[in-house]
DNA sequence: TAGATTGTTAATCGATTAACAATC
DNA sequence: TAGATTGTTAATCGATTAACAATC
């Protein structure tokens, strides 16, 4: 049984309408089309139509949407007005990255603390936020009710920090770890899958470098 | 026309595959079932058979299938036993997170240089690889004959950057600023969406609590 | 009004799951 | 051998695209 039932498909597409739509109007552009976003992202004018219908904003004919009205409307709908509190546990590369990304509350998301197991990290502040030791993430999670978890350690630790999270009161984990976490499925995880993405880019390469050398032997003769 | 007849999705779990196969090499496991596989990664057993056999590995009945016949079919390919330069552009938090990564060369990509358009950063070193100005970008692409480009720079400049990839010879991005690029058709893009992910996250969440306040107030009464 | 645009219903397409024969 | 597992073909499901009526 799906809770919600819009598909995952249009949740992923509606970040890239409003990021879309934030530029236009920054521009001070006040309307816009379906057609005119389909043709901008590369999505058919029909998906784009069904997909900000989800969100409720409607449109008028022959004049479009107002631009206003359907930044709200996905803000609305994502929960993207109301900012929740999270932790983030694994202060590395990838960690000090996203502490320092300036966007995410406009995502809903603000990172308050950071945890770490080595004590080598542990005691300082990366940009602006205190580094604390791993030990004092669940009675901090229970006292601040923070549910959302961001997990940014290596791949060996990440079941176990995520067990970790899940007994604090932890309902939705961020996953920056190349692995398959097993968990309640009521908590929500949603993997930002790097390795995946390198797959693709990978083959479709290989796959084009490999057409591109048929098409020169074919030129250069048998 | 598909260049490619193997589903994206596919191409999306291999490397999941991947690394849990690598996995279990490390803890000495040398055979393993599709079955064993789809309970693991959370996968129907008939995806994981179909999902491997784009790879050509084979399995045997009753046995099921070599570890190492896996890992090194998914390597061949993903093309990740080929490792290919790539040039990055973008030094900030998510650029020098990326350079700090050590498993990238595992899956085909291996950066050799980072680029920027500020003076601050250029002429440093980050993670032992130099940061040069974009302006060099052009000539060292070709010279080198690198064709990845990874783009971490901010919104506002990445469709600029990425037209100046391609005018270098760039033939693949790693998009992770968050607009959806105007390029040749020709190049591949692949984009790491953290706000789609934020947007699928925020979203469950708000659906979770809103569907358990609901449960509240049918036990709170009317 | 005419026609551009919306929003919805129907048709198509592709991916997932089910069923089952093959085989070690 | 019996049965666990593979690999493939058929059925189902869900998402995308096409068609079209509604409307400003």
């Amino acid at each position: 049984m799906r809770v919600d039932s819009v598909p995952e498909a249009t949740l992923r597409r509606l970040p890239s309408y409003y990021h879309y739509l934030l530029r236009l109007r920054e521009k001070g552009q006040e309307l816009i089309s379906a057609a005119q976003i389909g043709v901008a992202l590369g999505v058919h004018h029909t998906q784009v139509r069904k997909d900000l219908a989800v969100t409720g904003s409607q449109g008028r004919p022959k004049v479009g949407h107002r631009v206003d009205d359907l930044i709200a409307s996905i803000e609305e709908f994502l929960n993207w007005n109301n900012v929740s509190d999270a932790f983030l546990v694994g202060a590395g590369h990838m960690g000090t990255a996203l502490l320092g990304y300036e966007g995410f509350e406009r995502a809903g998301v603000r990172i308050v603390a950071a945890f770490d197991a080595s004590p080598r990290r542990a005691g300082k502040k990366i940009q602006g936020v205190s580094v604390l030791p791993v030990e004092k993430f669940p009675d901090l999670a229970r006292r601040m009710h923070v549910v959302i978890g961001i997990l940014t350690v290596p791949a060996e630790d990440a079941q176990g920090v995520a067990e970790m999270m899940v007994a604090s009161g932890i309902q939705a984990i961020w996953n920056f770890a190349p692995i398959v976490l097993e968990l309640p499925e009521t908590v929500i995880v949603e993997d930002v899958a790097l390795y995946s993405s390198l797959g693709v880019l990978s083959r479709r390469l290989a796959v084009r470098r490999k057409s591109a050398a048929a098409r020169d032997s074919v030129r250069a003769g048998p």
